[in-house]
DNA sequence: ACTTTATTTTGGTCAGACCAAAAATGGGAG
DNA sequence: CTCCCATTTTTGGTCTGACCAAAATAAAGT
């Protein structure tokens, strides 16, 4: 069954796809847009809903609607409820990370600008500096970002973002384990030996860098 | 701020993870819940289309709503937004598939059930056998999405199921494009090394069948 | 017992109202 | 004139009640 609300949804969208509704704009009020489109101001609101839920708008109460790109909500809410209704569990969100991050790996050697080794030595140098350990966790996280990114993969790097922020937690025990069983020399190593793979723009030896780090992580889980 | 109508999608899915309300069965009627919840109609319908959204509840007009784990849509409809937003390129979601296609069969062929493979041979057979072209893309597909079901892994299940569904055409002319360019014979070898490595369950020969599979498909764009 | 026809239930949509947060306005102090 | 604060207006959030249409249920007729 054709649903009204759609009327909005695709007034919308072909707004944003003709140009003529741009990021960040103000959508035109609820009360204005139920007129102009001849429906009632309920059916307006279940059409912006829709879009409010895939990260397309953003509703502030008394302020306005307003078109966002949040990409990654558009993935990371959908991820999310899947793993939260137990039909996923840490051990499958850790493998498709993995799964695309060595992968993805191969799409950086190519496309990673100077810029963005340039971010990566930086993240990594704070790492190697840092002594608080609370807060590396966080700028652990920040280097893979950047690796996602440099993939230039838009999907890629929304999902890879996505998973990042559900294995926050994981992310850092398993630091912290690999610290305490290999030193935290062998993480620092680890991720120098990836930004110098992709420095050279050399594909064997990123994808054996990053093999490697992750052979790490899982070491210390068994 | 927190908005009213998360108390209906809490509700739902507290339900759900307690195990008091089942997949496939039907929630109570709007007015009693928002009766039961102390909110108003309209504020139980937004949180049940939230719920819709993701793919979790399934409405009939005049029939009730009712309680599906749609994990296909719930990926599904993010990725083809970000692709019909023109953030995503086809090349963008053929590459998500094949890394994700070339990773998941590393994880087959730990976990490939004796069944699966007799799924995959099944259809392997039908492919060969078939002379309507028309059709065969389909089963082509059928094929790719037994490897990821045997993966194990919902996650990359419900991702590549979503972005076969987008490339669906693609396939349709890729595999068009590789049968003009190196004949049907190579589909089929292509087909049939994958199976007969899964059927060894041996690793290095799955992943030099995928990987020469997905040179075949790329060697017909260049 | 089965089919057909009313009746009831239930989601879909609309209209109007009120609230609360945000934005726009206006007026006064410096 | 500029800046700050109180006031008003705009705008999303929620509630209520109404009506429609599809589906489910009950009733009636054969």
């Amino acid at each position: 069954m054709v649903k009204k609300y759609d009327i909005v949804v695709e007034y919308i969208k072909d707004g944003i796809k003709k140009g003529s509704i741009k990021y960040g704009e103000k959508l035109l009020p609820e009360r204005v847009l139920a007129e102009k489109l001849h429906i009632g101001r309920s059916t307006v609101r279940e059409g912006i809903k829709v879009l409010e839920i895939m990260g397309l708008v953003e509703s502030r109460r008394g302020g306005g609607n307003y078109i966002t790109n949040n990409f990654e909500k558009m993935l990371y809410n959908p991820i999310t409820l899947m793993f939260s209704l137990q039909n996923g569990t840490y051990n499958d969100v850790y493998e498709l990370r993995k799964m695309l991050e060595e992968s993805s790996i191969e799409l950086c050697v190519g496309r990673i600008t100077d810029e963005e080794i340039r971010d990566m030595e930086e993240v990594h140098q704070r790492l190697l500096e840092s002594t608080n350990e609370a807060q590396m966790s966080l700028v652990d996280l920040e280097f893979h970002s950047i690796i996602a990114k440099a993939s230039k993969n838009p999907l890629i790097i929304s999902i890879l973002n996505s998973v990042s922020e559900i294995l926050e937690n994981s992310v850092k025990t398993s630091r912290q384990r690999v610290i305490e069983k290999f030193g935290k020399k062998t993480i620092d190593q680890d991720h120098q030996a990836i930004v110098d793979a992709l420095k050279e723009r050399n594909l064997e030896k990123a994808k054996k860098a990053i093999k490697e780090h992750f052979d790490h992580i899982e070491k210390t889980i068994n």
